[in-house]
Order: C-alpha cells, then sequence, then structure tokens
RNA sequence: GGGCGAUUAGCUCAGUGGUAGAGCACUUCGUUGACAUCGAAGGGGUCACAAGUUCGAACCUUGUAUCGCCCA
C-alpha cells in the first residue's frame, strides 16, 4: 500500500501515544540492557497549571535526553509529577466555589474547604498530564507523584502511586527542627494583603508604575537650628541656609508613623552637626508629636535626594537592615488586610511608649514594639492608600510639606510664581503579588525560617568542587553570589493548602497550673509572647512530648476553641501552628520525595541521586539551591550532577509572551496545526546553550517541512522497495553508497558527542543538515539511476543501503521527533521491537571509506559546477548538453567513470568528449584533476562569461594571496600545528589548479 | 547602584585561535521518475568600536559604546 503524501501528525499522534501506553513502553527501567540508571525528575508543574510554551520547550529536552538514554539500555526514569502549589491552587478553588455559588472559604471552615481541594485537585488537576503526553514525553506515568500525597484527606486520585510525599516533607521538618536548622521568630516578610499571607520572593513581581516622591520636613526638637550647605563637585558652596528642620524624601507618606529613625550617611557632612539629635516626625496629633533619633547608617545614598532618609523597619527591608543595625524599634502599622492597625492602646498611651524609647528611657523587645500601635485615631482602619492621603494632606497642610516655586499664567495672562508642594512624579519599583495582583506589603510578623546560613556550605561547597554542574557556567557565578549572601528562608504560610506545620504549642511553664484552691486555672499563664513549641511527626508524639514537659496530661485543643481556654481542664493544652509550609519547601524535596523516601525504596537505590535536572534559570535560587541545599541537608547527598539553565521561551520579536500583549503562543495549538514533532524539533534547534530563545510560526513551519521532507524520503525508499533493514551494517561496492553509510556513521557521532555536551542545538542541525542536505539532496538522487537503470546485484545492494539509511535517520531522528519516527519505523518493516526500544546505533569513524568519500565530494563538485555553469549561462533547465574533457588525470578518470549515471543525470549532460584542445566558446569548470569545460559555442554570452571568469579569479586571488602569504611567513610554517601547515599547502595547490583553468579559459576567451 | 550576559548576512541566530556559517527572507530559473510543506542557481558580512597578546583573532586581554536580564 503507497504511503500518503505527508504525515498526518494529529491522526497519527494519539494513536501512538497510546500504543506507547498500552506496551509500558516508558516504565522505569523499560529497555534496559545495562546497569547505568539514568533519571530526570521533572520540576513539578503546579497542579493548576496549562502547558505553556516554557514547559513545552523543558520538556522537549528532557524526553530528548531520556529517550537517548533509554534506547542506549540505561536504566531510565523520568519521573513526573505536579506540584501542590498553595496560594495558586487555594485561588483557583476559591474562584470555583464563587463561580458555583458556593459557601466561601471561611464559612466552609478549614476541613471543609480542603475537601473540596482535593475534589478540585481530583477533577482538573491531571489536565497538564495529558497534555504533556500529547507532546510525547516519556515519563512514567504510572509513577505520576504529588507534593501532597499522603496529606490529610488525600484521595489518591490521579496520583495513585506517588509516595507519601506529605511523610516526607514532615520528616524533614522535624529533623531540621532537631537540628536547630529551622526556627521560628519575627521578621521582615512580603506580605499579600490580599491572601492575607507571607509569600516568597519568587511570587512577587517587581513593576515600574507611576509613582510620586514627597518631599517632607522632619522639623528639629526643641526648635534647634542648624546651618545648611550645599557643595558642588569641586567643593564650591552652592546654598547656605540656616534650617530648623531636616528634609526628607519618601514614597510611602503612610509609613512615616512608624519611623524609628532618620538616617544619613556618616560621610555627609550636611547633617555632621545633628547626629544624635531628635526631631520630629511632622504627622499625628500635635500634643504627642513623635520625636526620633538622627542617626548614621551607610544605607542611605548622599547624592540621592536630601540625602537623609526615614527608617521605618517594620515595613521597608532597607530599612529593616538599617533598623537591625541600630537597634532602632520597627512600629508595625498594618494589619493582615493591609488596613492601618486598629487594635491595641490609644494613640496617645502608645506615642508616650515610643517617645520614651527614643529618648533612651525605655527599651522594647521585638515584640512589645510589635504590640504598639502607633497609628493615630482618625487613620485607623483606613486602608493604607487612604491613609496615604490623609497623612499628605495632613503634613502639607500643617506647612511642614517642602515647598519649590512653580510659574503659572495668572487670569489675565500674566506668568506669575508661587509656591507648592515639591512632588515628584517619578516612576518607582512596587511589587505586586503575581497571584493578587495587589501592592505587596513588607510586613514584620511571626514566621518559621530555615536557618539557610546553616545549611548552604554543603550546596556552595558541591558546585565550587565540581560535584554538580550547572550549565551555562553564567549560571555557577549567580548561584555563588546569591547563595554567599543568602538570607533565612521564611517557609511559613498563613495558608489552609499545603502541609502544616508539625508544630503545637503550649504555655512556657506549667508551673502554677492550680491556684490556691486547688482548681484548675490554665488561662492566665499564657504568655502569647513565650509559648514552648512541640515539634513532631504526630500528633500523639507531640502529645507525649508535652506530657513529658509539664509533667501532666496534655491535650490538644481545637482551633476553635483557643478562647474556650478557662472552661477546659484537668489537661494541659496544646494547639497546633495553623500555618502550612511553602510549597517550595516540599518541592525541595521532590528527588528523594518521588523516590519514596524516608522508605529504603528499591528506586531510591535504583534512581537516586538523579542525573540531570533541567529547568529555567529563573527558579535557580528558588528551587534548583533550595533542592541542593536540603537534599545535602536530609541525605547528604548532591540530587543531582548536572543543573541544564535555560532562558524564558519568547516570541519572535524576544519580547515576553503574555496574555495582555497579546503575542502569546499556545504548544497545544502548535500541536494541532503543526504536529508535536515540528514543536520538537524546533525547541532543540534553538536550545543553545545560554540562548535566548525566540519562537516563531516561522520557524515552526520551517521544521514541519523537514518532517515532510523526512516522510517522502521514506515514502520514496518505500516505493522501491528500499525498506525493512534489519539493521546489519550493509556492505557495498557502489562508491555512492559506501560514502553515505560513512556520512550515517559521521552523523551519528556527532549526534551522541552534541547530546553527551548537551548541545541540542548541535544535535538537531546535524542531523537537519544529514537528512535534507545529505540523504535527501544528493543520496536519494545518486539511488535513482542505481535502482532504476544498474543491474541487478547494484540495485539489491542500493535496496538494503538505503533501507538502512532511512532506517538509521528515523532512529536517530527519534529522540527529537518521536511521533513521525515510530510512525514509520511502523510503516517500513517488520520490527522486533517498537522504536522507542530500538538499540541506539554505536557504529563510527570505521564506517568511513576516505576513498569513496573523496570521489563522492568530487562528483558532488562536478555537478555543481556544471550546474552553476548553466545556470549563469543561461542554458534552459530542460536541456541535455554534452561536456569536454582534457588531460585528464587517473583519479579524475575513475571518478567519473565510476559515476558516470549519476553525474550524467543530475548535471543533465548527454555525453562526455575527451579533446585535445576545447572549441571555441566552451566554458571553463573550476574542477581539480582534469580539465572540463561546456561547449556553448551556439549560446555562449562571452561578456557574461568574462564576467563569470573574472569573479571567481578575484576569489581564487584572494584565498591563494592569504594562504601564500601565511606559508611565505617563517614563523607560521615554525608555529603552527604541522596538519595546518599541511592543510594550507594541499588547499594552496587546489585553489591554484584552478586559478590556471580559470585564466587560460579567459585567454580561450579572448580569441573569440 | 551591584551582578550576569549580548553585539556576526535584511531577520533570527550558530560559530572557544587556522579558508566567516545555517535557517528564514530576497533575486532568477524550474510541473526532471519521493517531496511545490519542493528543486536548481545566485546576491548579500570592516564579525559594534579602539588598543593589546599571537606566526595567525569573530574567538584571548583591556577599554569604550549600545542593548538585554537578574538583584537592590
Amino acid at each position: 500500500m503507497a504511503m500518503e503524501k505527508t504525515f498526518n501528525a494529529s491522526e497519527a499522534e494519539p494513536r501512538i501515544t497510546t500504543m506507547w501506553e498500552e506496551a509500558g513502553a516508558f516504565r522505569a527501567g523499560a529497555n534496559r540492557s545495562r546497569d547505568e540508571s539514568f533519571t530526570i525528575m521533572i520540576p513539578p508543574p503546579n497542579v493548576t497549571g496549562a502547558l505553556h510554551v516554557g514547559h513545552a520547550f523543558n520538556l522537549t529536552l528532557q524526553d530528548i535526553l531520556v529517550r537517548w538514554h533509554r534506547m542506549r539500555g540505561f536504566d531510565t526514569l523520568w519521573q513526573p509529577g505536579q506540584d501542590h502549589a498553595g496560594i495558586a491552587t487555594q485561588m483557583q478553588v476559591e474562584k470555583m466555589l464563587a463561580a458555583t455559588g458556593q459557601p466561601k472559604r471561611a464559612e466552609l471552615g478549614r476541613q471543609k474547604f480542603l475537601e473540596k481541594v482535593w475534589e478540585w485537585k481530583g477533577e482538573y488537576g491531571g489536565t497538564i498530564v495529558g497534555q504533556q503526553k500529547s507532546l510525547g514525553c516519556s515519563c512514567d506515568w504510572e509513577r505520576n507523584a504529588f507534593t501532597m500525597a499522603g496529606a490529610e484527606g488525600d484521595p489518591r486520585v490521579g496520583h495513585e502511586n506517588s509516595p507519601n510525599f506529605h511523610d516526607a516533607v514532615i520528616k524533614v521538618f522535624v529533623e531540621m527542627y532537631e537540628q536547630g536548622l529551622i526556627y521560628r521568630g519575627k521578621r521582615l516578610v512580603n506580605w499579600d494583603p490580599h491572601f492575607e499571607t507571607a509569600i516568597s520572593d519568587l511570587e512577587v513581581e517587581n513593576v515600574e508604575v507611576a509613582g510620586h516622591m514627597w518631599h517632607f520636613k522632619y522639623p528639629l526638637a526643641n526648635g534647634a537650628t542648624y546651618t545648611y550647605v550645599e557643595k558642588d563637585e569641586d567643593g564650591n558652596v552652592t546654598l547656605t541656609e540656616e534650617r530648623d528642620y531636616i528634609s526628607i524624601a519618601t514614597t510611602r507618606p503612610e509609613t512615616m508613623l512608624g519611623d524609628g529613625a532618620v538616617a544619613v550617611h556618616p560621610d555627609d557632612a550636611r547633617y555632621a552637626p545633628l547626629i544624635g539629635k531628635l526631631c520630629e516626625i511632622p504627622v499625628g496629633p500635635k500634643e504627642h508629636r513623635r520625636l526620633i533619633p538622627i542617626i548614621t547608617d551607610e544605607y542611605p545614598d548622599m547624592t540621592f535626594g536630601s540625602g537623609a532618609v526615614k527608617i521605618t523597619g517594620a515595613h521597608d527591608f532597607n530599612d529593616y537592615e538599617v533598623a537591625k543595625r541600630g537597634g532602632i524599634p520597627m512600629y508595625r502599622l498594618m494589619d493582615t488586610k493591609g488596613a492601618m492597625r486598629a487594635d491595641g492602646v490609644s494613640y496617645d498611651e502608645a506615642a508616650t511608649v515610643a517617645m520614651a524609647v527614643s529618648k533612651g528611657e525605655q527599651e522594647l523587645s521585638v515584640a512589645e514594639a510589635d504590640a504598639l500601635n502607633l497609628v493615630p485615631e482618625e487613620l485607623r482602619g483606613l486602608d493604607r492608600f487612604e491613609a496615604r492621603k490623609a497623612v499628605v494632606e495632613q503634613i502639607t497642610s500643617e506647612g511642614l510639606a517642602v515647598m519649590v516655586s512653580e510659574t503659572f499664567e495668572d487670569e489675565d495672562g500674566e506668568a506669575q510664581t508661587r509656591l507648592v508642594p515639591y512632588v515628584e512624579n517619578k516612576p518607582i519599583m512596587q511589587p505586586f503579588g503575581d497571584r493578587s495582583k495587589v501592592v505587596i506589603e513588607p510586613m514584620l510578623t511571626d514566621q518559621w525560617f530555615v536557618d539557610a546560613e546553616k545549611v548552604v556550605d554543603p550546596a556552595l561547597e558541591a558546585v565550587r568542587s565540581g560535584e554538580i554542574k550547572i550549565m551555562p557556567e553564567s549560571g555557577e557565578k549567580t548561584y555563588y553570589h546569591w547563595l554567599d549572601n543568602i538570607e533565612p528562608w521564611c517557609i511559613s504560610r498563613q495558608l489552609w493548602w499545603g502541609h502544616q506545620i508539625p508544630v503545637w504549642y503550649g504555655p512556657s511553664s506549667a508551673s502554677g497550673f492550680k491556684d490556691e484552691e486547688g482548681n484548675w486555672s490554665i488561662g492566665k499563664y499564657w504568655d502569647w509572647n513565650n509559648l514552648k513549641a512541640f515539634c513532631a511527626s504526630t500528633k500523639d508524639e507531640a502529645l507525649s512530648q508535652a506530657e513529658a514537659y509539664y509533667g501532666l496530661p496534655a491535650r490538644v485543643m481545637s482551633e476553635d476553641h483557643l478562647k474556650e481556654l478557662e472552661e477546659q481542664g484537668q489537661a494541659v493544652l496544646i494547639y497546633r501552628d495553623p500555618d502550612v509550609l511553602d510549597t517550595w519547601f516540599s518541592s525541595g524535596l521532590w528527588p528523594i520525595g518521588t523516590l519514596g523516601w524516608p522508605e529504603d525504596t528499591d528506586e531510591m537505590k535504583r534512581y537516586f541521586p538523579t542525573d540531570v535536572l533541567i529547568t529555567g534559570q529563573d527558579i535557580l535560587f528558588f528551587w534548583v539551591a533550595r533542592m541542593i541545599m536540603m537534599q545535602k541537608a536530609v541525605v547528604k547527598q548532591a540530587p543531582f550532577h548536572t543543573v541544564y539553565l535555560h532562558q524564558l521561551v519568547r516570541d519572535e520579536k524576544g519580547k515576553k509572551m503574555s496574555k495582555t500583549t497579546g503575542n502569546v503562543i499556545d504548544p497545544l495549538e502548535i500541536v494541532d496545526e503543526f504536529g508535536a514533532d515540528a514543536l520538537r524539533f524546533t525547541n532543540a534547534q534553538m536550545a543553545a546553550l545560554g540562548g535566548v530563545l525566540k519562537l516563531s510560526k516561522q520557524k515552526i513551519t520551517g521544521y514541519r517541512n523537514f518532517t515532510t521532507k523526512l516522510w517522502n524520503a521514506s515514502r520514496f525508499a518505500e516505493m522501491h522497495e528500499a525498506i525493512g533493514s534489519d539493521g546489519t551494517i550493509p556492505t557495498a561496492d557502489a562508491t555512492a553508497n559506501k560514502w553515505i553509510i560513512g556520512e550515517t556513521a559521521k552523523v551519528r557521532a556527532t549526534v551522541d558527542q552534541a547530546l553527551e555536551a548537551y548541545r541540542f542545538n548541535d544535535a538537531a542541525n546535524a542531523l537537519y543538515a544529514f537528512v535534507w542536505g545529505k540523504v535527501c539532496d544528493w543520496y536519494v538522487e545518486f539511488s535513482k539511476p542505481l535502482l532504476m537503470d544498474a543491474d541487478d546485484a547494484t540495485k539489491a545492494e542500493t535496496q538494503a543501503v538505503m533501507a538502512w539509511v532511512i532506517d538509521q535517520c528515523v532512529i536517530l531522528l527519534h529522540p527529537i521527533m518521536p511521533f513521525i519516527t515510530e510512525e514509520l519505523w511502523g510503516t517500513l518493516g517488520e520490527r522486533q521491537k517498537i522504536l522507542a526500544h530500538t538499540d541506539w546505533p554505536t557504529y563510527g569513524a570505521e564506517l568511513v571509506d576516505g576513498k569513496a568519500d573523496a570521489e563522492m565530494n568530487w562528483v558532488i563538485g562536478l555537478i555543481e559546477e556544471v550546474r552553476s555553469v548553466r545556470a549563469q549561462m543561461h542554458v534552459p533547465a530542460g536541456l541535455k548538453v554534452p561536456v569536454v574533457v582534457r588531460n585528464m588525470g587517473p583519479e579524475a578518470k575513475a571518478a567519473y567513470e565510476g559515476n558516470e549515471a549519476l553525474i550524467k543525470k543530475l548535471a543533465r549532460i548527454d555525453a562526455l568528449h575527451v579533446v585535445d584542445d576545447f572549441p571555441k566558446g566552451t566554458a571553463a569548470l573550476g574542477i581539480t584533476g582534469a580539465e572540463f569545460g561546456l561547449p556553448l559555442a551556439d549560446i555562449i554570452d562571452v561578456d557574461e562569461e568574462k564576467a563569470r571568469l573574472e569573479k571567481s579569479l578575484g576569489k581564487l586571488a584572494k584565498e591563494i594571496g592569504g594562504m601564500k602569504g601565511r606559508l611565505n611567513n617563517p614563523k607560521f610554517v615554525a608555529s603552527a600545528p604541522d596538519e595546518v601547515v599541511e592543510e594550507t599547502r594541499a588547499n594552496l595547490a587546489e585553489r591554484e589548479e584552478e586559478e590556471g583553468l580559470m585564466k587560460a579559459a579567459l585567454t580561450r576567451l579572448a580569441e573569440i
């Protein structure tokens, strides 16, 4: 049955996917024929996710490596799975609840809500798996893992065989806690006021927005004054002014209420007399204006604004550091929703305490400072942006805004000047929650942290020592830079969907649990700032820890009953931390958690440590570095030996793809339109190490055309019964056959070398050039006379060679283009095994026949030269012409005679005449080994031919000049490697031979 | 401001010391026994700039310019 003219991807791909699945083709260890294992852990996509081009790219590279290793007989595992994605999933489910008119999250309560999440996950969590399959990903899908597997409520849908990831996460937390690597503390974190949780840096998008910079006067205490002097670069005084204030610029006036100090640079002469003095925050009730100290710190930039900055430690990351260094109190101003605080004592009382602190009369612990609400009554409860307006308004109306003069036209059109508050309109970088889209608030809160400094050293060492290699190398520099300056890692999230922190709290002490009358009286002994934490894998363990600690029975109180404490009796009550762990904490354990750790599983033994991690450069810190740190901390091993980082996939112009720009390419649409193979080949082809990834439909179209080309070459082979090789390397007599066998061997070596070095683009380009440029352009053409006009033996030989060559193309292309190749494999022969399990070839240079190689290159050169001259001399394409030759050397004679049929056909020559002299009007061919010419007396255009020859001569002269120059330089001959000198000599000889021919031809032309 | 990187054909990009490349686009020709999702031929480059190292530099060194990305 004749093959269709093109490959029908949309019909074949699902069919082949099913075939692979039914055959269990991708199970761990499938097609294994050797002991070495090869493991890749998929970077787990969010369970809420849908496949985008970045995934498609990333997955293509992984699949190429995995299929390549599987075909080579490695014990191969590509571990798939999904990440539970705390915020994203919670958000998705809340949306669904709203859309379907169900009760809200808060109304449902934690337990019920989590049931809904699990339901949702069961229904939609597998979406991306199907999409990954449609790309041809050869993961062991039966092992699909999930980072929440085994957690409370897990109904095991879609990740039936996942190891109990929850156990692994909890065990690691407990172990790290016990080793002192995890602690709880009050620190500044990125706070999302919409979701009311801490979020990671990764979930923050810094966006440049139009902002304002207000300039305010902070009056000096007690009406003090100083001489403010400004100088230019040369030290000339440009401004002298008596001032009773210090000028402060801010983009966030509402945070002024929480200022703890004003800082200036220690080298800033302008403010030197003010150091140690107090100044007034120009906002809040007059009678309770707070005074704050003027301190020095390296942080302020003397050249920026006034050079003085206000320090609000509880609401700004830079200020936080300054405040820590300078012992400046940090006053939190907002609640979890980003509104100004309404809790605590009155402003008067709070301000009085803060004043005492400023004056050094009192000290506050971090917790005490945090408890103090310094928001004036009239601003309490206001949204932070409303509060900003109010603060600006108050300060300005009081005349404490810095004023500048402005020109305006009065009613009569006269130019006038007036003083206006100095407010700069300027772009500022503002942090937004990537999901909530609200402005992120740096907020001082109680959170759990991994003491990263304590686990960073083994992770740094792993890369420094070469145990782990990061590609491209620039990634290693970035890695060092980040790890050398590592910050504590906030791992708690105020969410419900996630691994709940395995810590229970109780009172710090059980002494005095009974009052004088012997009655139980627990509640008043709770000091919320001084709790005892019990960290344990299970509730029962926590309880026994607590009982041992208190010497009394302990029980876990329900979260809902915190306030009923007093009513409880007969036991110490402890409660569980309601927060959950950062999703990255669990995905940090991905390499071991998916393999069943902490159980001593067969998979851990076989597949860990894994081999390569392929992921986006953007999560080097957030995931890769943390995985290395955690695996090193937990199992004392590096999780992988190679990290391959790639960039973001962009549109054809290099722009980020985004829905708002409308330049998003949907990989699933591409698969529908062009087939998965075309997308995959494009991905491989653009995967230059460290390169910018620009994807365009045009490029994909080109590689779709390539699949068609391969299909049609196979179709040709099929038409001539040149199919069904059994894999035996054929032997050949015909030079063309010998040659293509050698070319195949060469490309196999190139592809292996390229993949060995993760140079996917080199592998793809080599295969493209081979299949299209060698097999289709030349070998198929060469084979035609051999298959159709030659003797039976030659025909049979050529059939065998072509069958083998096409099979090799299909095998070598399989890792990049699995579908069309699997289809061809099935179409072109009766096979022992499916292509995905076919042995990868190992033949090499021994198949290259140097003589055949040289001969075919000479033949190709001759054909190209004839075609070129024909085209330039306007010989009609269909017209067959004779060729004349003289002074034919033995090699040229053998080469010509051995391939006469091909040459005649491809160059459209009807006969070769050996002559002593070229007839007049013969166009010379620049071929070595003989003088060939095209006798074109009737049609030759003398001027055109002259121009052509002169052009060739010009090129030759340039080349010859360069080579002669080098060879005449004794230092070149002395210092260059011998083979380079030899090569140059040989090359020069050939070019000079050609030059001779051209010159002779030019002379003859002059005779016409 | 700090860090990392880029600059090669009209476009997108390979190219780690030895004759400047590919794909696309462009021009001309072509229904030649697989393929018009094709074939043949062709045009097109001071390898950003400057200095240095070297027999030899797109490649190594230094500086300059411009443009990205990440972090502040």
